[in-house]
DNA sequence: GTAAAATTAGACACCATTGTCTAAAACGTC
DNA sequence: GACGTTTTAGACAATGGTGTCTAATTTTAC
């Protein structure tokens, strides 16, 4: 509800209908509006988190083919953390009420996008041992790679449309091949034009 | 106001109060809150969209050196049409209110990130027919320019913090150096690594 | 079965806001 | 300077929301 309609949107007597539960009741658990308000954003943020951390432990210790390895990870990525309910929730609510509120806004912060950033940064340093990428700066290119994925969904998720399979397929892949260019040492792109 | 408080935090007194007017004469200019909303967000358009294309124009005919024209282009983009306060107020709206006024988040689908879009594969085109660049799909590319360039400054622009020209040089430079790597043609980069 | 705790429906005061109305004031034009 | 138009301040009803209260009912625990 605070999703679809905002804070001042979301009356308490809707949500109380909702939930099938009268206003009182909403009223003893939470004394007011802001705090059911902040449980309520607390607890997405901590589904957001464990849904991200089972998809960053997805990813294949030894990748087989490290370009379909990201393209399958890019997918699940925005399948389970950008697109869902949840992650449109967040970023919406950030945008729109993040100045009225900024510790959520601090915490989000720190616990959704920084956390996805350092642990992309960190899966990309090891590929990068492994002799897989060539990334001077792991940061800006986890940034990067979460932007390039987002590239072809933006104007889907701000519509409101969730994309089909067959977008976010082609969505990761577009990315990945534009990273795989930018990040992957020369004999892997020479290899990888020589197969095509 | 709408953009600062949404459209229902923003009260007609309020708007009055700071355009130095009555709340009557809001009412004999716009019969109701809904028009008056419209309205503004028609004219923010109008005006991202004018500076848009005045940006998009500076681009040189022959670029001298593509990297840092790119940086520079892009340091100007993100400076008048993404960053800027107008910018900020239209993803704002369309995420928050989006669903609310279909169309309007139409009208600046299609006028705003759909024209950026285009208008950049245009240039992007010209640039691949000079033999400056490398694309298959210059849609995609547009795009792809587009999110690296922000993929730097979304967690300032989310947080609501205008970002210093040095980040927004730093990020510019990070964006098309990526971008340059995937699409350069290959005696460029060759080039490149060759100076560095 | 009973007592304590929680839940419910509904009424209620209170507040902010929208949109209307009116009479007075300011403005512009000739 | 006079007349028509616009603006203004303030009062006003209507609406819809929050948060409180109460008395009745249900659930839970023992």
């Amino acid at each position: 509800m605070f999703c679809r309609q905002g804070f001042t949107g979301a009356s308490i007597d809707e949500i109380a209908a909702e939930a099938c539960v009268s206003r009182q009741t909403v009223y003893n658990h939470y004394r007011e509006k802001e705090n059911l308000f902040t449980a309520v954003v607390e607890d997405v943020m901590d589904r957001a988190n464990a849904m991200l951390f089972t998809t960053l432990s997805t990813f294949p210790e030894k990748p087989d083919n490290l370009e379909d390895d990201l393209v399958a990870f890019a997918v699940r990525l925005s399948h389970n953390c950008i697109c869902n309910q949840d992650g449109k929730f967040l970023r919406k609510l950030v945008l729109s009420e993040g100045e009225r509120y900024p510790h959520l806004f601090e915490s989000w912060r720190q616990h959704g996008p920084g956390k996805i950033g350092t642990a992309l940064a960190a899966l990309f340093a090891r590929l990068v041992h492994k002799g897989l990428l060539q990334i001077d700066d792991f940061d800006v290119a986890a940034r990067q790679f979460l932007a390039l994925v987002n590239a072809d969904l933006q104007m889907n998720t701000l519509f409101g449309v969730t994309p089909t399979e067959a977008e976010l397929e082609t969505a990761a892949r577009n990315a990945v091949r534009t990273f795989m260019r930018a990040y992957a040492p020369a004999q892997v792109n020479a290899l990888a034009v020589k197969t095509a």
